[in-house]
This record gives C-alpha cells, sequence and structure tokens, in this order.
DNA sequence: ATGCCTCCCTGATAGC
DNA sequence: TGCTATCAGGGAGGCA
C-alpha cells in the first residue's frame, strides 16, 4: 500500500523506538516473505545496536552498529506497530480481530534502549509482498533493490528542467512515466493520481509531449513538478494515507486520504473550483487510473 | 532500451 | 448465509 508519505510516516514512527536501541532478540516466524530473508537474518541482528532509520524511495533503511544495513520494503499491505514492554500483555479490546491479524505478523523486534526499557515492534504483512534483506553499509546505494533508483520527489532537486529530462522521448503514458520507479522514486498509484489532477494534465498523455527538449523546461513540466512535490510533501504533512488496515506505527491514523481529489472518486464531482466535469476511472498497465476529463488535458 | 503484461498473496467488498 | 468474482497502495521478470 504504502508509497513514499507512507514509508516516511512510518519510519519517523519508528525512529524513536529504535534510535539508540539495542536489539536484544529478533522472532523470525517465517522463512520468506516476497523472498527468503537473508539466511544470517537473526544471527546479524541481535545484540546490534540501531544508529539511525533511513528512507530511500519506499524502502526503509536500518543503519546498524555494524555492518549489514537492513534494506525493508512494505509492499502492499505491511506495516509496523510498536509495543512497550516485553510480555504478551496485549492493550485493547479488539481481541477477535487481533487474534486474526496475528497471524500475519512476521517479525518481532525484542529492543532495550538505554534505560533498559524494553519493547517490541511488529512487522505484519498479509499479502507478504514485502521484503527484507541486507547490504553491507559501503554499497548500500548499488544493491539490486536501490541501485536504479530514480531521483526523490521531496525537496527541491525535482523541477521542471529535471522533469522535463526524465520525461522527453517517453512514449508510454505520462501515469506510466510517472509510476516508473527509475525516473521518479517514491510515487504510486495513490499520488500519481493526484498530481496529475493537481497538474492539471492528463494520465493519457504521451508522458514526453510535454517535454519538448532534454532539459528545458516550460508551463507544463513546472507545473507538474511543483504538483508532485507539493503533494508528497502535503502528505508527508498529514501522516500519509489509511487506505483498509494500514495505519502508523503508533495504531494512530494518517488523514490525508480525506484530501484526495480523484483517487477512489469515480463518478463524483471534480472539485476544481468551475471545473463541473466527472471524475473517471480508466485502466492504464493494469492499474486504475483516476481523473478528471474535463481539467486534466 | 522501452513499454506492457502477468504474477506473487491475502483480505475486503460487491453481486448473485 | 454463503458462494464467486473483482479489486487493492508494489515491483520483478519476461515478452515483443
Amino acid at each position: 500500500m504504502p508509497e513514499l508519505p507512507e514509508v516516511e510516516t512510518v519510519r519517523r514512527g519508528l525512529q524513536p523506538v529504535f534510535e539508540g536501541a539495542r536489539i536484544v532478540t529478533v522472532e523470525q516466524r517465517r522463512p520468506d516473505l516476497r523472498f527468503p530473508f537473508p539466511a544470517d537474518f537473526v544471527a546479524s541482528l541481535t545484540g546490534r545496536s540501531v544508529i539511525s532509520l533511513g528512507r530511500r524511495a519506499k524502502y526503509l533503511t536500518m543503519h546498524l552498529d555494524r555492518d549489514p544495513v537492513l534494506i525493508c520494503h512494505l509492499g502492499m499491505s505491511g506495516s509496523f506497530r510498536i509495543l512497550a514492554g516485553s510480555d504478551d500483555a496485549v492493550p485493547g479490546a479488539f481481541h477477535h480481530e487481533r487474534s486474526k491479524n496475528e497471524a500475519h505478523d512476521h517479525v518481532v523486534f525484542h529492543l532495550e534502549n538505554d534505560a533498559g526499557a524494553t519493547s517490541r515492534v511488529v512487522f505484519n504483512d498479509p499479502r507478504r509482498f514485502g521484503f527484507m534483506l541486507f547490504s553491507p553499509g559501503a554499497t548500500l546505494h548499488e544493491h539490486p533493490s536501490l541501485a536504479g533508483l530514480g531521483i526523490e520527489p521531496t525537496g527541491n532537486a525535482l523541477d521542471g528542467a529535471m522533469l522535463g529530462d526524465l520525461l522527453h522521448g517517453r512514449r508510454a503514458p505520462l501515469k506510466a512515466a510517472l509510476l516508473d520507479q527509475r525516473l521518479i522514486a517514491g510515487l504510486g498509484n495513490i499520488y500519481v493520481c493526484e498530481a496529475l489532477w493537481r497538474a492539471g494534465l492528463s494520465p493519457r498523455r504521451e508522458a514526453g509531449s510535454i517535454a519538448p527538449a532534454p532539459g528545458r523546461t516550460n508551463a507544463r513540466c513546472e507545473r507538474l513538478a511543483e504538483a508532485i512535490r507539493e503533494v508528497i510533501a502535503d502528505a508527508i504533512a498529514a501522516g500519509g494515507s489509511s487506505l483498509r488496515d494500514h495505519v502508523q506505527a503508533d495504531g494512530s491514523l494518517g488523514y490525508f486520504q480525506h484530501s484526495f481529489n480523484v483517487y477512489d472518486r469515480e463518478g463524483e464531482a471534480c472539485r476544481k473550483p468551475g471545473c463541473g466535469g466527472t471524475v473517471q476511472r480508466i485502466v492504464q498497465s493494469g492499474r486504475s487510473t483516476f481523473y478528471c476529463p474535463s481539467c486534466q488535458r
């Protein structure tokens, strides 16, 4: 599920629990998720101190007091939750839902901080499209999962000229190009739809059609680059989007889904003032696209 | 190289 | 109620 804003929200939620803590033990409850766990998964983590939690695109990275670095992807349905203490007492009243959900608790990190307080962090992933892999720290950026990733849509690096460079000559639909992690890393189906709506550009348009020359900018490139940066920043500020069962690490809900202008709004009125159009759903590259044909051209 | 398709897996929901 | 079909935020691998 998670796109960049959700992964960043998870990172920020886990940071205070992990950073500076020692991993006392790790429970690995099955041999694989999307990929097999590394053979030395538990042994390499046990007893390590966590230096920092990072993020690249939709990947979390956990940097330890020695190699390797843990690379973690949430796939479509992965989530973390933090439990205080080390016993099995679990707060909350929804025992039925919890026990059902616990079948997909695949990894449990048992942590201890400097003050001796313990906590647990549980990784849950019903669909098991997520994964955890190791990389040597010195060559983290060369790891196969990270090596081909494009530019982060955060900060100011993604501007009109950069976008023009990335999209020039591309024949694929603009929607497909923005989903391509090798160009821009971290956008997913929701935020691509939302960014295109904000920019007033059709997802069906040929990507290269807004970028007449490599490295050159124009009004459309500027608008789209700004829309991408802003929708990502807005979503991070809102704590991401909480769809279905996705929650933040502390169990609270992000609320950006209330700000969707097109995603999952098929048949509803376009929210652009004065537009009067109706949001449509089409399928591109096998995935739903939501857009307003009236104001997105 | 580029673009498109299928597949991995489970759960929620809609329709009968 | 219960069955079945469809769909879901991602990305790797294979194909033309």
